[in-house]
DNA sequence: TAAATAGTGTCTATGAGACACTATACA
DNA sequence: TGTATAGTGTCTCATAGACACTATTTA
């Protein structure tokens, strides 16, 4: 902050070039086997009728609190309570460059959060035009959120390695074969189903049994399964690494 | 960006309280087998005479380039040139807590840099109160700083083991040895040197032969080591994980 | 000459993944 | 009754880490 003296000492509200400061949220859930992200459709210019990352301006409340402000509005759902209160947020990264809105300078934060399979928002009335959809189609949005979508999705899918965090996506009891299912959604793979299962319980505190068996079998057959909850792991060790990624990387 | 109905139509540069994007840079780089962060010293208030992270406001500029830019101005070197174009840059993460700064709302994107070792910027003139601190004294910082670097460092102590960014801490041209004390000094633990070797080695990409030999052994005696120079590989495959942490790390 | 280091060899325990197999439940 | 799924057993290969050892260089 070495700049502070020119900043202290020639300081007025007008003349300096205004900049403002949004959240935008990549919110990711898994429907029907498909990994989705919420997008809402932009009604005023800059980019009417396109796409857009839920999001808006950071007012007297933390960063955090924003994003959660703003996935709750755009969901219909009240923060902290029934299916919001699962779900993962955390800071993405932020993107400032010059031109990325063309009215003005904005710096947005970008934050990405992993919820179970929400109601569909359509249903709500203050979030009618926020809906799910598939990730491979969330293309052609408006401002660099392309771009945004696309890094929410990398960091997804790292994380799904070496932390429990697809535990975020089922519900508090779940089956290892629909933490199996997020899994391949995320990845965009299917994964093995015996090694997936003895590696998951083989991983300390990833998932806890809760001694109880699901209601019904398999859809088309196959036993009931034992139902899990989230374990108090933070980190996977060993992780679950990815199959089929290029040695690496070059 | 749902605000932005109301946002245009009552905008006024002057009705809407201030805010201020900013970047600070943790800057770490390996001296004497010491892992050190670049702080200034403050001159002004608030903080006065406390020690901070270089930073300063973003100009009309992308946030990497202000990141490098403040960068180079407080070690008083040239960006992209001589040691300033072996650095590495990334962005950390934004933090916009209100009343982290008590003037006004300020939003600080932090920044991550490896650097190898550098010239003491005491020498320079534009930069004479900025230094290099061990990072176990980096401690009782100005704003939430102390937070800033520690996020830093964890995120410089993951990143070691997945990717080839160690290679980022020492020159062009270096000995396994040499790369096994950048590990040491940021990790914080020291590494079999016969297993780091090898494995070091196996990594696909990670580093590749020079041919060429160090002009001298170990400074208590040992063999000239070969030199290598970093490899093309982006992802370390397999990984080099750290051999002490906590399993499971509840 | 003593001590430290570069680099290699070898052994063991662990984990990933392929494959096979059973038991169970649904249509 | 056929088929799909839950869960387990077993085998092989790759890797991490412990330990030992030789060769080389400096003080």
């Amino acid at each position: 902050m070495r700049d502070e003296i020119e900043f202290l000492a020639g300081y007025d509200p007008g003349s300096y070039p205004a900049v403002a400061v949004t959240v935008d949220v990549v919110a990711l859930t898994v429907r029907d086997g498909q990994l989705c992200v919420l997008l809402v459709e932009r009604g005023e210019q800059p980019f009417a009728g396109r796409r857009a990352l839920p999001g808006g301006f950071v007012r007297d409340e933390s960063l955090d609190a924003a994003a959660l402000r703003e996935l709750a509005e755009e969901t219909g759902l009240r923060p902290g309570e029934g299916p919001l209160a699962r779900v993962h947020l955390e800071q993405l990264q932020t993107y400032g460059d010059p031109g990325r809105d063309p009215r003005m300078r904005v710096f947005s934060v970008a934050y990405l959060a992993f919820a179970p399979s929400l109601p569909d928002p359509r249903a709500g009335s203050d979030a009618a035009n926020a809906y799910w959809t598939p990730i491979e189609r969330a293309t052609g949005l408006a401002f660099d959120h392309d771009a945004i979508v696309a890094d929410g999705l990398d960091r997804a899918r790292a994380k799904l390695e070496y932390t429990p965090l697809a535990t975020a996506f089922v519900g508090g009891e779940f089956t290892i074969s629909e933490l199996r299912a997020v899994y391949a959604a995320v990845w965009g793979e299917d994964l093995h189903a015996g090694n997936f299962h003895r590696k998951v319980l083989s991983v300390p505190g990833f998932v806890e049994s809760t001694g109880e068996t699901a209601a019904r079998g398999g859809e088309r057959g196959g036993p009931k399964a034992k139902l899990y909850r989230a374990g108090d792991a933070q980190l996977l060790h060993p992780a679950l690494l990815r199959p089929t990624r290029e040695d690496g990387v070059r």
